[in-house]
DNA sequence: CAGTATCTGCAAATCGTCTTGCACACCACG
DNA sequence: CGTGGTGTGCAAGACGATTTGCAGATACTG
């Protein structure tokens, strides 16, 4: 048996309470007009003992405001936007904003389905991390008016719209560098596959310290490999079957490096003493392995805080005026695989 | 300047531009009421051609339902929860909820605000995972009747929540069950500091097997550290210098199992020739050490998408009928630090 | 004492959608 | 020609809050 009304009490009912009007609780609640003192103590008993809240809904169908970001993603799971999340949820939270996640499975499909239900919830503003955006998408939400920023990898520099990124081809011109200066060389490159988002603009990061040393890069020396730990067992693998000389190792990121140290270590090679390696992203794992691995940290929390500012920003100056670019600078983590202790 | 109408077409407009009433176009839209074909057409040529698409928010303000689940979860960037995130989504996507998800940052305080906000959005149900919940944190919700399940570590068996949980307590049983029958003895046990969460029940599986084994425990060879890498350093560390005879080890996360190796590795030990390693959790870290790490799965979508079964059946239901709890297995995936190859 | 501010508080309109009660037209049947 | 269905469509009233126009009390001024 229900002894508690299952209804929650709405502003009718604590000016029923109170025995005044509905407008007069809204300004108690609002303070936009004054309202006696003894009135508004009755009003806040009322509230108290009615435990009265105002329905967000009702509120947002008013004042066209719902006081929510929503962060679009491509998967939750992938181990970079959780952390981009929090630099978001810690910017906007205490504007008094929700954030909702959204995750759209990897699926274009899924993504656009989900651009077009938090479109009709009419959430404050989107922050989209990790994608392409298409014009279909964006003609979505600035259909409603509905402001955006878009951050991550592939994040266009030169796009119309607000974004952030970190500068990826900078921070392998970093590993690359260090490693020039620590070894000299001859250097080898284990790459993401072609057309796997960031790969391109990493290998031209090495290729471009490369470069600037005035070292030529040996074809010989550079594999391509998926994004993962087998893939940089099979590069190391292929690499030392060449029987060609190798100082170092620049990966483009970090699995393909641990497991690349793995393989070396089979083989008999001390790392970094015999190979030196360097990866990128700086993940949890590459504190753990044995060596410790020299990695590049890309700051996705400070991504995440960026793109929560230049979306605030956008919020108040609606949506005109120029897209605004913000890239995140990278900074070097040296650890043991690269011969250890400082930068 | 704008071209555009920034305003969004209502269904008012639909019905002005059509000339037809406003009720018509919604019988359109929702066909519970016969609509002739040839204003059905008109209807449908006016909403392509003015880009309609209902308000959600004045839908939830009509029928009470807003077909959005919230998940809330104390930290998003900690391994798990975006795991169960997935589950979750998986589960509920299908059947036309959105999923919002709500960090809590770890602070209790926050927690309480999110469940007070939520519920002021009126979400349909709410999924609460890796908390205890507290008396009022529940009363917040059942007072506002929305359902919710509890999942976690630390969701009450026993409580009056419907609950998913996975049985950890059997899990640590399975691995050291697992390190008797290849080693026999002597084990050591590093668990989790007593409090943090998990570490009681934890300990109780090893107990329990040792006990099941005939097994005496030396406490001698029970260590509690933080859940972390430097803490299975620093608890092999103390282990190996009371010169005991030790031929394995269990260890309650694979955090501490990694850092536990790496340090009885330095200590010139063998692993697992000279001693035997088990976490838990099946980390992607403990694929990419050397040895690999055997440890336990606890399939978290899998929890996940029991949480929102129990929720969906809950929905269903409503507030009436008893509490349900749901247990998942465990799972163990045996690799090269405890001797390796199949199970 | 009349005239004018300043407080107070109420009634009613609004946000965008869905649903219910009616009404009108048309058809078929006895 | 009445009677009773079907189709078809409109007007009006929720849902729960905010805001605006008004009006009745007071209090202050000349």
């Amino acid at each position: 048996m229900d002894t508690e009304d299952t209804r929650r009490a709405t502003i009718g009912d604590v000016a029923a309470h109170a025995g005044v009007s509905v407008t007069t609780v809204s300004h108690v609640l609002s303070g936009r007009r004054p309202v006696s003192t003894a009135t508004q103590q009755k009003v806040r008993r009322s509230i108290d003992l009615l435990g009265f809240r105002p329905n967000e809904i009702a509120r947002s169908m008013r004042s066209q405001r719902t006081h929510t970001a929503a962060l679009v993603v491509p998967n939750i799971a992938h181990v970079v936007y959780p952390f981009v999340a929090r630099g978001i949820t810690e910017e906007l939270r205490p504007l008094g904003y929700q954030i909702s996640i959204y995750d759209t499975d990897d699926d274009p499909v899924v993504k656009a389905d989900v651009l077009q239900v938090i479109t009709d919830r009419r959430v404050d503003g989107v922050i989209l991390f990790g994608f392409d955006i298409t014009s279909t998408d964006a003609a979505v939400l600035t259909g409603a008016s509905i402001p955006f920023v878009n951050g991550g990898l592939n994040a266009e520099v030169d796009g119309p719209y607000d974004c952030v990124r970190s500068d990826q081809r900078a921070g392998l011109e970093i590993t690359t560098r260090h490693l020039i200066e620590r070894f000299g060389g001859p250097l080898a490159f284990v790459g993401g596959l072609p057309g796997d988002g960031p790969a391109d603009l990493r290998e031209s990061g090495f290729r471009r310290a490369m470069a600037a040393a005035g070292l030529p890069v040996d074809e010989r020396l550079v594999a391509r490999v998926p994004y993962s730990w087998e893939g940089g067992r099979e590069a190391l693998a292929q690499l030392l079957a060449k029987d060609l000389p190798i100082r170092a190792v620049v990966c483009a990121n970090d699995l393909i490096a641990i497991g690349g140290m793995a393989m070396a270590r089979e083989r008999g090679l001390r790392v970094p003493e015999d190979l030196a390696f360097t990866g990128y992203d700086n993940i949890e794992a590459g504190t753990m392995v044995v060596p410790t691995l020299t990695s590049v940290e890309s700051f996705l929390d400070e991504q995440g805080r960026s793109c929560a500012r230049l979306l605030i920003d956008r919020l108040g100056r609606g949506y005109g005026g120029p897209a605004r670019h913000v890239s995140i600078d990278t900074a070097l983590v040296v650890r043991a695989s690269s011969g250890g202790t400082g930068s």
